[in-house]
This record gives structure tokens, sequence and C-alpha cells, in this order.
DNA sequence: GGTGATCTTGAAAATGAAATTCAAATTCAG
DNA sequence: CTGAATTTGAATTTCATTTTCAAGATCACC
């Protein structure tokens, strides 16, 4: 499941780091929840990369961080995370649901290889007026929208090209 | 799970069943498969409506024609549906598949209310052109999108403003 | 119109991601 | 410190989807 990078948005800075457990650690007192380590093991693993992981995927990864933090853990902070506007759910259409950061990310969207699964990034001004635009329309709060396109990367087409061959 | 109509086209007409019927005969001919009074009676209900179907409703209405058939068969059936371009998946993001039938109706997209699961559908030249404009970019050779508005209706919002004086 | 190889059917079971449960461990306000 | 409240994570449950399989239906060929 790789991603392109198609802009130069750096890796995420102690720095950032340290800010974006602020607004978690707010966002746990404002609705009576505790601070505790595995939810900070949790956040600062998951600013650490740039893809879009399953609950499985970043368990993994914090796994080998702190062995002993169980799969519903990393669940549940994921859907707290997702609350406080750290995290964005984003669905692939592979039955799994996924997650980015969202903390100083710019707003995008994603093209992704149905052969392979990897996907590209892309900015539209336009999709976003357009929630605006169909929301005042209908009469509509809007909240969200998601935009996603499907077709099949230029690596896929050239080894799908080799095989026709054989 | 209302539908609000904004635009004019006409319910499905009888000649309009058998044709779609054809296409349906001819994709089961194409590759193979034999036809069934359960696959036809499933077709003439699913045209039938214009709602945003899961397999569990499309059944329900299934039943009323012939209470023999099963779920697995309408299942089953959406899928070839599908194959054959009458039918198209469409995510409304609840976590239940939904299909709409396609057969002469005019591309477009949803709004979707996150109360009351009601939709709008709504028409935009500029994300078809947006798929073939990023496509292009990027290299692929995009076969299909994907884009939802979610928000909360005008019923809902008054509702939830009456609740609150509670 | 047979005939039989092939496909279909649908109840039941399997699958698997997501969500919930619960008892032991941890947090933190006072 | 203390203890009420929350958290944790293994285990279980849920539930839509998918697969299985034996009995039944279809249709290409005669
Ligand atoms: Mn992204
Ligand atoms: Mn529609
Ligand atoms: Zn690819
Ligand atoms: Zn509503």
């Amino acid at each position: 499941m790789l991603q392109k990078r198609i802009d130069d948005q750096p890796s995420i800075s102690p720095e950032m780091v340290r800010e974006a457990q602020g607004i978690l650690h707010q966002h746990l007192k404002k609705v009576g929840l505790k601070q505790t380590a595995q939810r900070d093991t949790i956040l600062r693993t998951f600013l650490e990369t740039r893809e879009h992981l399953s609950t499985d995927e970043l368990h993994r990864l914090v796994k080998k961080k702190d062995p002993k933090i169980g799969y519903t853990t990393v669940y549940r902070t994921l859907k707290l995370l997702a609350e406080c506007g750290l995290a964005s759910e984003v669905a692939f259409h592979d039955g799994i649901a996924r997650y980015e950061h969202q903390y100083n990310r710019r707003s995008h969207h994603h093209m992704v290889c149905t052969d392979c699964g990897s996907s590209v990034e892309f900015f539209s001004n336009e999709v976003e007026r357009l929630e605006q635009d169909i929301g005042r329309k209908y009469h509509y709060l809007t909240t969200r929208h998601t935009f996603q396109i499907y077709g099949v990367c230029e690596d896929c087409r050239k080894k799908n090209g080799v095989r026709r061959l054989v």
C-alpha cells in the first residue's frame, strides 16, 4: 500500500508532536477521559507516518514501541483522534477503514489504483467549493465530503501489458 | 431511507424493463450462465424502484413477488447486474452496500443526511471533468470515481432545534 | 421432446472487520 | 494518599458479506 508523495510537506517535527499531543489532552479533558501512556504512544506513532493506515497496520507499528498495547486500544484511540480532528477516516473502498493524520495537513483527495492499491494525493479547490454550493442549494448543513478517483496506475498498466504478451 | 427526487426522470416503463432484461440475458449468455425466473424477478423488482437499496432491502421487495427467492440469489444477482452495467454500487458510508439501477439514468452524485440517512441526487459536470484531468496529470487510466457530500438536512436540523429547547 | 452435463438455488456455515464486554490495572481530583 | 472513575486488552459478540454444498433447474445437443 504505497503512497506517492506529490507535495513537499515535511515529516512531522518534535514540536508538532507536542502540539498535537496538547490537542489530544485538551480533548480528553473536555470529554472527561484520562491521559495515558498508551494513547500518547499511539498518537506519536500515528503522526510519524504519512500513509493511510488501517487499525491493524497502526497496531503493528505501535507494538514496535510498546508490545503490550492491544489492538482494541489502537482502535479506540483512532476514534478519539478523529473526534478531535487529528485523524480522518479515508475509505478506499477495499472494505477496510483507513485513517490519515490531519494535523497541519492540507486538505486533499485521493486517486487509487485498483490493481496495486497505491494512491496519489491531489488538491482541488473546485471540490471544496462544490460542497458549499450544493449544500446551500438543497439546504443541507454540510460537514464533509468524500471524493476518490479509481483507475490503474502507469506501473500496473505496464505490468499488465507485459502479461498480455506472454 | 427516503430519497428526494430532484429531476424529472420517469419511472421505468414496460418497454424499458424488457430492454434491460435483454441486456441481462445477453450478458448471461456471454459469460456462460443461464437464464432463470429468479434472476428476471430480481431485475424487475430492482428496476421498479429508484431508491438506493441494500441487498436485504431488495430481498424484502423481491419476496413479495416470489417468497421462495433467497437472500443469496439476490446478493448474487446484484453482482451480475453490476457486471453488465444495469446496477452500480453506491456507498453511503453507513457500513452497508447499496445499489441503484443505472439503466437510462443520468450520472449523478449524492448528498447524504447523516441524521436520517435520506439523500439528494445532484449533477455536476465539474466532477466528471476532474476525473479526466487528474487521471491525465498523474498517468492513471481512470475507470470511475465516487463523490458524496455529508451533512444534515433541513428537516433534521428543525427536529434537532426543537429537541434542544426541551 | 428427451437427456445429461452444467449451472442455479438457497439454507446453512464461514469469514472477517468492527464493536462490545468485563475484570484487573491505572489515573487523578480532592 | 485514597478511591471513584476510567482504561486496558483478551476474549467474545455482532453483523454484513461471502462461500459451501446438495438438491433442483436449464439448455445445447441430439
Ligand atoms: Mn491522504
Ligand atoms: Mn442515486
Ligand atoms: Zn497500480
Ligand atoms: Zn435528515
